[in-house]
DNA sequence: ACTAGAATGTTTACGGCGCTCACATTACAG
DNA sequence: CTGTAATGTGAGCGCCGTAAACATTCTAGT
């Protein structure tokens, strides 16, 4: 399939994300053109076009196997986390996604999402949902929405101010303790509103 | 001032950032280009370079005005917070710059920082030191710069992803409440904390 | 007051970019 | 087997960031 005498790619679309994918890990961000990602899958600068309506849509699909490759490495740091320990381990798994990997990250997080782009969209609802699932086996009486959110949130925010330089960490390790101090603090709070909302028997819809 | 019929400008370089501002406000990320930004300050393409490097140096220079704004506003939120509340009232605050001008907060914290560029490290330095402060008055007996991280953390988070659709919330006032719930779990989890240290009079360098 | 040199702005130009349109080649359905 | 849809090409437009040579103005030292 590599020779390419062919006219024809063969499966084009596919190849395009493969090469915005190597561009971005080699070269960072600015190194995504559309000019270049058809240089390297061999093709005339016009044919993304006939694939992707532009360049946005193409970084979105970029952006969708980012997704799909967090979750894989969330589920690897523990397949389905259920204690705080657990928990934290998913959390330190995503900072450090987020380190190894900050070109592909930004791209996922940090532009105007492109809300049009359905894969994208569902992409970043499995996350969201994956979350929420992981919080409501881990605490099964507190609200799992708003502490999903809260727990997501402090993740999410450790590893953007790691990726600016925001918080002087070289040391991986240092910023693996600094996440799971966090991710601790956050949850025992939770463990402990959920005791006293037990003991005081409000019921769920406390506030 | 205004009439421009000299050759020389006065200051160009202030007015290139105001007009990178506005054109920042009026047509997001895309529309910040050097050529945009000269064309609007009344001067020829290669003019911004007698005062700013390059691109990035402009952008830097725009991103450190946008943190200044970001103190003044959280400032205003209140100027000395010392209770939860107050301290929540701060973290809503920044979530809300964050949502009314996100093409500048993208600037600010969406970028690879440039660490040569001395007015802005100088910018998020004051930022972090704010954050410490205050978390040092609200919770005297916390260790102030864990807490503060993953409070800066938090709402950091919650800002993003927000920004980035990942949360839905079209009513400002649903995400002023979100934020508000999260940094109340945390924090009471850090005055659970404190209280436990406290009882045990473990000292001020626990763990 | 005069003048050299430093600051600052202009002009022109280069290459790269995203994108479009007309055209060439190939695949496939009838 | 053939016509039509799918896919890739080539040339070209306007924009971009940036650089080099040049023009104008400000300023300091006499």
């Amino acid at each position: 399939m590599l020779p390419k005498a062919t006219y024809h790619h063969g499966d084009l679309r596919a190849a395009l994300v493969r090469a915005a994918m190597e561009l971005l890990e080699e070269g960072g961000e600015t190194a995504l053109s559309l000019r270049a990602v058809a240089r390297r899958a061999g093709v005339s600068p016009a044919a993304p076009y006939r694939h992707y309506a532009d360049r946005e849509a193409l970084v979105s699909a970029v952006a969708a196997v980012g997704y799909r490759e967090l979750a894989e490495r969330l589920a690897a740091a523990h397949p389905s986390p259920s204690t705080p320990e657990q928990l934290a381990s998913v959390a330190i798994a995503y900072v450090q996604f987020a380190l190894e990997r900050p070109a592909l990250f930004r791209i996922m997080f940090g532009e105007p999402c492109d809300h049009d782009n359905d894969e994208r969209v569902a992409a970043t609802a499995a996350v969201s949902l994956y979350v929420r699932q992981i919080v409501e086996r881990a605490f099964p009486d507190a609200d799992a929405d708003p502490l999903g959110t809260a727990i997501w949130a402090l993740v999410h925010g450790l590893a953007f101010l790691h990726l600016d330089g925001k918080l002087a960490a070289s040391d991986p390790s240092v910023v693996a303790e600094r996440t799971d101090a966090a991710i601790n603090a956050l949850m025992s709070a939770t463990a402990a509103n959920d005791t006293a909302n037990a003991l005081s028997e409000l019921g769920p819809s406390a506030h």
